[in-house]
DNA sequence: ATAATATGGTGAT
DNA sequence: TCACCCTATTATC
């Protein structure tokens, strides 16, 4: 489930596995061949998320990965298994192995390359050096909707599908409305919860919005069902209110929202 | 067995 | 706004 949170995980998982170590590094699939070979049997120097991005520095290069909408990571302690399908990358250390399959990147990038992909990327909540007040002039000089705004990566690095329409749920804010018209104390509390939301999202591995109280099952494992307020919950009740959960496709891309709460 | 679906992004129109 | 790329999982026949 490849959201911001999705990727800093990885990076720390990965960190862990790859950083200080040399690595054997293929493309059993062959897409990715000649950059695998290039790399193959240096040593990983450190692994870092930006956004939904993932950076491994290795000698002169970066190796970046975007999973886009169906990648897919594996790990485990050697032996690996034998490589099946469509497998795009395989990276193994003296005891572990890491497989990639489906990314929408997986290249080699120099210095430069990099600095211009970082450069179209806006303020991460999960960067410690993110600026929110960057995030803010930025909507305040749009008229787009707001929940465009959310998902446009040049604005806000990470955020994907479901937590844009959960923060838009729990600060009771108008998907539609334009980015112009946010106030900066909502703004203010936005931020600080999606900070919190991610980071939690980082740790458990799974996006939960709601609060213990709007659930059925207050206390315990989170179920399944009851992680979130609206997405994907078109018809059903509003956990709050009662209203239909509404529905429509915005950009290509499904937005859900309580009419009632969120107008 | 086949179809539908998905949390993303790019580039053309 | 659309067409397109990538793959795994779930639903349906």
């Amino acid at each position: 489930m490849p959201e911001g949170h999705t990727l800093h995980r990885f990076a720390q998982r990965h960190g862990r596995i790859l950083d200080g170590h040399r690595v054997g590094v293929s493309s059993p699939q062959g897409r990715f061949a000649e950059g695998a070979a290039r790399i193959d049997g240096a040593v990983v120097e450190r692994t870092e998320a930006y956004g939904k991005h993932l950076f491994h520095r290795i000698e002169d290069h970066w190796l970046h990965i975007h999973l886009g909408l169906f990648g897919k990571f594996r790990d485990g302690p050697l032996p690996a298994p034998e490589p099946r399908g469509a497998l795009r990358l395989r990276m193994t250390t003296e005891d572990h192995w890491i497989d990639l399959r489906g990314p929408t990147a997986c290249e080699l990038l120099v210095d430069d390359e990099r600095a211009a992909l970082l450069a179209r990327l806006g303020p991460d909540p999960l960067r410690r050096d993110a600026d929110p007040d960057a995030v803010l002039a930025r909507l305040a000089r749009s008229r787009a909707p707001i929940a465009t705004l959310l998902m446009d990566q040049s604005v806000v690095a990470g955020i994907g599908n479901v937590y844009r329409a959960e923060i838009l749920f729990r600060h009771r804010i108008d998907p539609y409305s334009p980015g112009r018209d946010l106030d900066a104390g909502v703004f203010a509390l936005l931020w600080a919860d999606l900070v919190t939301l991610m980071r939690a999202g980082v740790r458990s591995g799974r996006i939960v919005t709601t609060d213990p109280a709007d659930r059925e099952h207050p206390s315990g494992r989170v179920r399944r069902g009851e992680a979130h307020y609206v997405y994907r919950r078109t018809g059903l009740p509003c956990r709050r209110c009662g209203t239909p959960i509404a529905t429509a496709v915005i950009a290509a891309r499904n937005l859900f929202w309580c009419p009632a709460c969120q107008a």
